[in-house]
DNA sequence: TTTTCTATGTGACATATATTACTAAATTGC
DNA sequence: GCAATTTAGTAATATATGTCACATAGAAAA
């Protein structure tokens, strides 16, 4: 990996030697659109920083049902996977790329290595736990405090902005198990949405109408 | 705060330059039983690490409903108070003192400089975040996953564990407040752990019988 | 084209939880 | 002691969501 494709990548790291030292010691992986990068149970190996593409962070009980978290844009890194990591405990949730998506994994030992001797990694590795407490507390809001219609449209709204689009390509089912809900339950609510002209169906295809858009950005 | 005193609290904090500037920089304050500590909105001027007693940690939303989160024990900080300092934004929770309550204030300052400076701080605050993360998902799988039966069967468990009885004095309407659900709800599924001879109600205390405990410790 | 598979639509019904309404018992303040 | 307040019990009903059953339509395979 070239330096500087790193530092458009991670702004908030211009330290030359901590820029070398990932492009010395970070492996490049790529994983294909819907690869499942890590379940539940599984060892962590590296701490993974998102280069291109994006990752799907999903939290899943014993019966398999599933729970969508957070999406880890580029530049980004999973706080579990730090938590998990140093803890040297299996993973805790599943990671599923959600496009073709790049990598730089950091072994442990640099992870811990870096945090003694470069602030930047440190402000990185701290920054990350701000961001992802965050979306954990988003996430618990929803399941704790929001009926299924209002998550159905913040789930909509998340998607959209991740993929730059007003056309998600994905199935009702899709949506049902990342909301750790039934498909029918989607299939009417969605229904009931298209009926309030916000948003159109097709087979695999969901439009977002300019007035769903904006109802949802103030 | 006397030196010696800390280290019993903090068994990994041995480094006497950190024990001292603790002791010099924290600042003691105490809180009786049932006092509010901190409300969303307020905004959190030092990080608080519990040397007596417990905090009880809340999620609340807009129309000011609750959901038990966790508690922080004698020796913990809370990972919230970490980031939103660090971020300088306003508590995303609630904070009470489930008993009298005493805790060492450390400045952001200080928490950010002995980052840097010293070794066991910066472990204690990883520390700190990964238990925190841990307990976060706990709570999640809790109002994601189970039913109201069961999560009231785990609050009972976790507040027996924490006060260290199986005599619980608390009403039906505030187990309901932090379980986010109504007096009723309870009232009816605490009758039924009743029936299935799991607990005595009394009015005001909640007697958790043996069978209950072993049932559980599985 | 015909068959098969996958995604969707939808009604009927089951269940968990929320809400309303009321009663009664226990405790507190006077 | 008595009135007022708090806490708890419970029935009736409403609502959101989950489950089952089945129909249909489009896409893919044969």
């Amino acid at each position: 990996m070239n330096v500087e494709a790193l530092r458009q990548i991670l702004p908030n790291i211009t330290d030359p030697s901590l820029l070398k030292a990932l492009s010395e010691h970070g492996n490049i992986h790529e994983f294909q659109a819907g690869k499942v990068i890590t379940e539940p149970g599984q060892f962590i190996k590296m701490v993974p920083v998102v280069l291109e593409g994006a990752i799907k962070i999903l939290r899943m009980d014993e019966d398999g049902k599933e729970l969508f978290l957070y999406y880890l844009e580029p530049g980004e890194t999973c706080a579990l996977s730090l938590t998990c990591c140093s803890a040297s405990r299996p993973s805790e949730i599943k990671a599923v790329a959600e496009e073709n998506t790049v990598i730089l994994g950091v072994p442990i030992q640099k992870h811990e290595e870096w945090s003694d001797q470069f602030k930047q990694w440190k402000d990185f590795v701290s920054m990350t736990y701000q961001a992802r407490f965050q979306e954990m507390l988003v996430a618990l809001d929803a399941v704790a405090f929001k009926r299924m219609d209002e998550r159905l449209m913040r789930y909509i709204v998340t998607k959209m902005k991740q993929q730059k689009t007003n056309e998600l390509h994905t199935t009702h089912q899709e949506i049902a198990n990342e909301l750790g809900t039934s498909r029918e339950v989607i299939s009417r609510l969605l229904k009931q949405l298209e009926k309030k002209k916000w948003i159109e169906l097709g087979r695999n295809v969901i439009y977002i109408r300019d007035d769903f858009e904006e109802l949802i950005s103030n």
